[in-house]
DNA sequence: CGCCGTTTCTTGACTCTTTCAAGGGAAGCG
DNA sequence: CGCTTCCCTTGAAAGAGTCAAGAAACGGCG
């Protein structure tokens, strides 16, 4: 988990400006993981309050088109944010409650799979779930 | 594409009525794969006219809670269904225009992949998507 | 063939997530 | 310190999907 002077310096790397929003919300997708967005308002708000719904949302979008974070979204899922980028890892995903785990990728760079037929496409990125149950669910 | 007959088989076999819509539904699903809901009431439509919104929808979840029909949900999309079932194939989709196209998968049944390490989880299927860019956009 | 119980379809309103729009306010530059 | 640009607040709305109540249809049984 990065110190506020390095959050700041990843904003400025993105060429974004440092404001206080920003960083709450940074802030919290680096403390915790695969949140959805009500979490996050939420986990942003105890790092500065009165912060509103929609900035949440502005500012998980400016971070996601710049890379700062990515977000995924899984099936019967609201969308969900991580700060860990860069090296294509994938996700594992419990059918019952929907917890969601990180799984390293073999390869580590995108695409770290390729189709048998690319029927033309040109693939940049392949993503992969693993569906299954947590061991939680699996014991109930 | 089944004929009528073989597309009530269809139905009988999971158990399920055989009715109007559903078959209007289905056939549909099997005529144009990759179709979004809203796409999918409309095709329902030209096959018989008068069938609900809510119907479709319906019609839809029992199609997939049955494994007649699978549901599939890219990013920054809409639901999809397609009657391709069993096969365990993946997908590819172009960024720009939103264009699936079938991909088959090597293995051929699920899980087709194992991540390396599962944490716990009990895997059943590893779900593939293939992001990039189709003929048609790669050119423009 | 017709009745009855169950399932399924219609209608209409509603929830939830996400986005749009307008205006005041803060960040950063000179 | 003042200006310009971009960002955040407030309030409203769009889109996808769901809930609920009642009417209609399916299909087993007599």
């Amino acid at each position: 988990m990065p110190g506020p002077t390095e959050l700041e310096r990843n904003l400025r790397a993105a060429g974004l400006r440092v404001t206080r929003p920003r960083l709450a919300v940074l802030d919290a997708v680096h403390a915790h993981p695969h949140l959805d967005t009500e979490a996050l308002i939420a986990a942003a708000r105890t790092r500065l309050d009165a912060i509103s719904h929609q900035a949440v949302y502005d500012v998980l979008r400016v971070l996601t088109d710049t890379g700062l974070v990515r977000r995924i979204q899984p099936q019967g899922s609201a969308a969900r944010y991580e700060a860990r980028v860069g090296d294509n890892h994938h996700h594992l995903v419990c059918r019952d409650c929907g917890a969601i785990v990180d799984v390293d990728c073999a390869v580590g760079e995108a695409p770290c799979l390729t189709p048998s037929d690319h029927a033309g496409f040109t693939v940049d990125e392949a993503e992969v779930v693993f569906w299954g149950r947590c061991p939680g669910c699996t014991a109930a």
